[in-house]
DNA sequence: AGAAAGCCTCGGCCGC
DNA sequence: TGCGGCCGAGGCTTTC
């Protein structure tokens, strides 16, 4: 589920931590995957306070007296405080709780408690996490940034779908985003980047910040113009034709073969 | 039954 | 022709 929108709004969920002092922490063994042990992080967390919170595209940072927290949220993954979300709609399909699907957190001095509800076990905890792997932030990409996010070195470079969806190059965008963004602009998922000429490129930037704006606005990922149409058999909202579906980039593509070239 | 809004690894092959 | 690195495919995991 959880895109750049939805992080940030864990983000902001985390926030009232700030200032906590963490008594323990669990992780199981697969939300502890790329960690050396589930212990590893109840011994990092131990004691350790919760001076600020950021974030980079879809890894949520804890920032700590000590060393730094970071939490990705795979597909299903939702951060909770107290059982609360902080925020309307944005629980993964059937929008329920269930205690077995908790799989870790942090338990704070004054009685809260911090945990990341994950379903199909795609959330990991890492301790201090590589952030400069990441490429710019979604929600504050310049046009400079994302020149050279399309900038391909040999070759014709892959498919603008593939680079949008590369987290090294810019960070935050998923699948719907990726498809919303090429859908404004009118551009074909599968163009190479390197065949996208100036007034696509403009296009698509322009409707990438505003994607990120009016989607965040409108409450997450999933509020896209396009989701209408993202269903077997769907129609192009804007000119009624046929939508097209494919792999592209690792994921399920929609997009509309007539305003979308 | 098959697909799912993320991420990681691996192998093939592109292009210098 | 050799090789480093890019890129796409596939797997993970569980649910509906």
């Amino acid at each position: 589920m959880p895109e750049v929108l939805e992080i940030e709004s864990y983000r902001r969920l985390a926030e009232r931590v700030v200032g906590a002092r963490v008594l323990s922490g669990w992780a199981d063994a697969y939300l502890a995957r790329k960690l050396v042990s589930p212990e590893a992080w109840a011994v990092a967390v131990a004691g350790r306070r919760i001076t600020g919170t950021s974030r980079r595209g879809k890894l949520l940072v804890l920032e700590t007296d000590t060393v730094p927290l970071g939490v990705r949220f795979g597909m299903t993954g939702v951060l909770l405080v107290d059982g609360d979300a902080g925020l309307e709609g944005l629980f993964y399909g059937p929008h329920q709780f269930r205690e077995e699907w908790v799989r870790g957190g942090l338990e704070l001095d004054d009685g809260r408690r911090l945990v990341v509800h994950d379903p199909r076990r795609l959330a990991r905890v890492e301790i201090d996490p590589d952030v400069d792997a990441l490429g710019e932030d979604a929600l504050t990409l310049t046009r400079a940034q994302f020149d050279r996010v399309l900038a391909v070195t040999r070759g014709d470079g892959p498919a603008i779908k593939a680079r949008l969806l590369d987290q090294s190059r810019v960070a935050g965008v998923g699948n719907l985003l990726a498809d919303e963004m090429l859908f404004r602009a009118g551009v074909d998922p599968r163009t190479p980047v390197g065949r996208l000429d100036e007034d696509q490129r403009r296009a698509l930037f322009r409707a990438f910040t505003r994607t990120v704006a009016s989607l965040g606005r409108r409450g997450g990922s999933h509020t896209g113009d396009h989701m209408v149409a993202r269903v077997p058999e769907g129609r192009c909202p804007r000119d009624g034709a046929p939508m097209a579906v494919a792999t592209i980039g690792g994921r399920t593509t929609y997009w509309c073969p007539v305003h979308q070239r």
